[in-house]
DNA sequence: TATAAAAGATACAGATCTGTATTTTTATTC
DNA sequence: GAATAAAAATACAGATCTGTATCTTTTATA
């Protein structure tokens, strides 16, 4: 395995034990276990564990975004459907055996101070989603795209919080539902 | 202080901490200092750490719900308004200056095992939200009101997220006007 | 093959964590 | 006022945490 290849495989196994363990929760040494790095090559590529925490979210903020994409442009070629493509892609998501919620979400919630570099990296990748869901708004020529991108994202905020918390994974059919319902025919 | 006062003045103190800090990040040293007791009165009251935490959540969604109940039944008497105004309860609780995030959302991520007291807590509470939803939907005699309460719910948990991640303070009037939408006249 | 960089193995420093033990002080109740 | 229980103060045990230092082995490159 290269440098580039061991460090991707290093986030990798870092942020499937953020998701599963959450990020105190997890220590340093079970990062380098699980890896199979020793801990001198950790600090070598990343200064400080929260160091790798964020370059873990930036990574996994990419991936999402592409999957998210690809997925909704292979799903529907209208705007409008394709707006509403984005709630399969999250039933997908929930479905998926390694889904704890949004690890966003959690990096948010256990570093909540807005400085810190984890929270705005969380927040980026909000903000990146979003742009999206305006993205499709306004290329399905919908009246106020914005606030219906906000919507959107609302509802998708919503089902991911409800599909962790309540394990019902049909949170995101219902928000499917209602997006339809507020976009129109 | 009564022994009872002492102990939810401990339970209050630990909340506004862990809300503002995360769960892990809080230790317990912090919290007999933020209480002003000593450490052994907190192992009298509670036998471990995760058991001050499950405590406060329990105490925590009590007064939620209550104050919830109390907001909506004085802001409106329409049962379909009343649906509505659980949404300013939502902004009043955003702009508090205490907000950080649902406390409860957070608990499910940092404990994420199912089985675990804090997440069963966490996810009692939402269960009996729900359930405050649904008595709201019945009593305004809508079509499918176990659906509209999962609509609601949602939009709830969507607002709630973006409100934390983004400091978007209107998020619970987005929320507002697309339940507003969904309900109908 | 010689050299340089990276990675591994290991130990450890220093801080912090939860929870307990011990002793002294305070408060309550009879 | 004496007896009892709670709380405070303090120290500490034992584990775990992040990050570093040291030294050996592997790997890549020239």
């Amino acid at each position: 395995m290269r440098r580039a290849e061991k460090r991707e495989h290093l986030i990798d196994k870092a942020m499937a034990l953020f998701n599963r363990r959450g990020y105190h929760a997890t220590g340093v040494d079970t990062i380098i276990d699980e890896a199979g790095i020793a801990k001198t090559t950790l600090y070598r590529h990343f200064s400080t564990k929260e160091d790798l925490i964020a370059a873990a979210l930036r990574k996994t903020d990419e991936q999402f975004r592409r999957d998210m994409r690809a997925f909704v442009e292979a799903a529907a070629t209208d705007p409008k459907d394709r707006l509403l493509a984005t709630f399969d892609y999250l039933e997908v998501w929930f479905r998926d055996s390694a889904f704890h919620g949004c690890p966003f979400m959690s990096a948010a919630s256990e570093y909540g101070d807005q400085t810190d570099p984890v929270f705005q990296e969380a927040r980026l990748h909000k903000r990146l989603t979003l742009a999206y869901f305006e993205e499709l708004a306004h290329a399905a020529g919908l009246d106020a795209p914005e606030d219906v991108a906000q919507t959107i994202n609302l509802l998708h905020e919503g089902a991911t919080a409800v599909a962790q918390i309540s394990g019902d994974l049909t949170a995101a059919r219902t928000a499917k539902r209602a997006a339809a319902c507020l976009i129109g025919p």
